[in-house]
DNA sequence: CACACTAACTTAATCGTGTAAGTAAATGGT
DNA sequence: ACCATTTACTTACACGATTAAGTTAGTGTG
């Protein structure tokens, strides 16, 4: 047993196998432009499975200029089995390009100690933080990659719209806005607002009465106390997420108010359990396929240097259920 | 405009502010056995600021042989608000120590065609795949660096102990398993229904009825109406998790079924939407700051290429609301 | 038989950084 | 005034891979 844990370098291969160094690079990058004959790969590739070789990722990085690692920025408050389900769809997607996905979630607050570029290189970035934060503009600009952004006002915006639409088509005349009290997805949340502000107003109805659901279910009882006192049903309520919607429904339950009969309660995000909740729940959901792929297209454009082509916006569609 | 984008190096900053790259290195690294001038140290900084200049991580890894970056693997079917509470509770930790903390999020598949081993060399992995598959090992040990696991069976089958411990205090008698269709949680799920095997054998109980639970609003009621066709009330449900849960209680309340007076209902997790079914739902939480700060030292531990200490379980409580 | 050409390699330069070892000038003690 | 330190740097090698530019032996051609 030796001392040093010593690596397994390409010379210990390329000994082993009394070859030189670039020979076994030559193999296992299956190099076209150089003639290897088949004893001799074959002798190299035994010593690499003898050894258990493996490239040193940093040394290959430095040489060739590149890497292949995409990092995904995410906040932890927007995890959900959305995100994971669009991370393992863009993952899947990436690898099959030879590209490796990680992400990086972060908290990344006033002043982090150490920025995460310190420890790693990634070809591109992707943004699923709001890159107009100049904190989190600033800590995205230090990897000095090429940076691609969801920005997700725009959909935001047509998921606010497509609520109230959906609501005042089912006889609603009044509409209420739920939103959340967590301070990191206010950017997000005030999208929606807008959309569903912007759609009230187009459609000839006072604009809607907005109220914070605190993520406690006392406080959420006394929000929803308060806007019944302020607004007598029938009227729809249209919640930033599934989360909200869910407290919604709860304090609704309790004081014994009828859903949808008299409040109609619409949701956004169609997580799992949205079908569960009692009454089931009514809410948006997201199409990101073609997204997606456009995105995959763009991570490799980007990768190569190339520019960036305009992402289109996400596509969206009503699950209906028995709460709106 | 310059047609090759070049990367500012450590010698454009020493080329900028007249010093040599030796000195460079010794002033961005604080390096405590040289001793530099104010005033060189200065213009150094000056330089960097200027030219924007970031070092280059894989020439600096390459060099030290060293990286602060620690990989956690997860699987994408396990990403739920608890797991990204712990995430950001380890990486606000290790980033104190200088370390980075990436997710891979992998679905890695019998043959992913690229092993992110290509594209990153992490210093630590933080496994929270099971480590025991086969295939999953295999994954692992391709990255050549020490993995820690956090073996979840054990604390697995403390849950299920848990949960029917409660329950019987409760009153119950009879016990019921509600389980996931997931098949990527199925090893979770049975340390879960081995814990709760163990201690109705242990109080003298009747082994408990399992029973699948289709994650559709349709399959869950049939399956919930198989189980009181077989088993009539009362008694209580062990669910694998809160989701299960949430569908168990929708089903019941269906079949006009109170809760908890004829069946009682325990999940686990302790999700942020628990508090909101009706009846609100009984669960385990998860105290996981101890495990996680020694999780740390360990990641710490295993970066200097010390050995790893054992992990304690993880401490659980029960979350008593109106399920149960 | 001389020549070009190809097959099958090897040699050596290079990427950007860290750091041990060297050096010249300034300082301090006796 | 002399030598030993200390200060404030610089020089040069090493990390492990890729790859352009040789090198040598063998093969085919007129």
């Amino acid at each position: 047993m030796k001392k040093k844990q010593r690596r397994v370098t390409s010379t210990d291969v390329a000994r082993e196998s009394g070859v030189s160094r670039a020979t076994v690079s030559y193999v296992l990058n299956n190099d076209q432009r150089q003639t290897i004959s088949p004893e001799t790969r074959e002798r190299v590739l035994k010593a690499v499975q003898k050894l258990g070789y493996q490239p040193f990722a940093p040394a290959r990085i430095l040489r060739t200029g590149y890497s292949n690692l995409v990092l995904a920025v995410i906040q932890f408050e927007q995890i959900d089995p959305n995100i994971a389900r669009d991370l393992k769809y863009l993952e899947a997607g990436l690898n099959e390009q030879g590209f490796t996905l990680i992400c990086y979630v972060g908290w990344h607050n006033r002043q982090s100690s150490t920025h995460p570029s310190t420890n790693l290189t990634p070809a591109v970035i992707v943004s699923f933080v709001d890159a107009r934060d100049p904190a989190e503009a600033a800590f995205l600009q230090q990897f000095n990659v090429p940076v691609l952004s969801l920005n997700n006002s725009d959909s935001g915006k047509s998921v606010g719209k497509t609520q109230v639409t959906y609501l005042v088509q089912r006889g609603q005349q009044r509409i209420v806005f739920a939103t959340t009290e967590r301070h990191d997805v206010q950017r997000l949340a005030q999208a929606r607002l807008n959309g569903v502000r912007q759609r009230c107003a187009e459609l000839g109805l006072r604009p809607p009465l907005v109220q914070v659901i605190p993520s406690s279910r006392e406080g959420s009882r006394e929000a929803i106390a308060y806007v019944l006192a302020h607004q007598s049903p029938p009227f729809g309520i249209c919640c930033y997420n599934d989360e909200v919607a869910f407290s919604v429904i709860a304090a609704l339950s309790k004081s014994d108010i009828m859903v949808p009969e008299s409040v109609a309660v619409i949701g956004c995000d169609d997580i799992p359990l949205a079908q569960f909740s009692i009454p089931s729940l009514t809410t948006i959901g997201f199409q990101n396929r073609n997204f997606l792929d456009l995105l995959i297209e763009n991570i490799l454009a980007a990768s190569r240097g190339e520019s960036i082509k305009e992402l289109p916006p996400l596509s969206l569609s009503i699950i209906m259920r028995e709460s709106a």
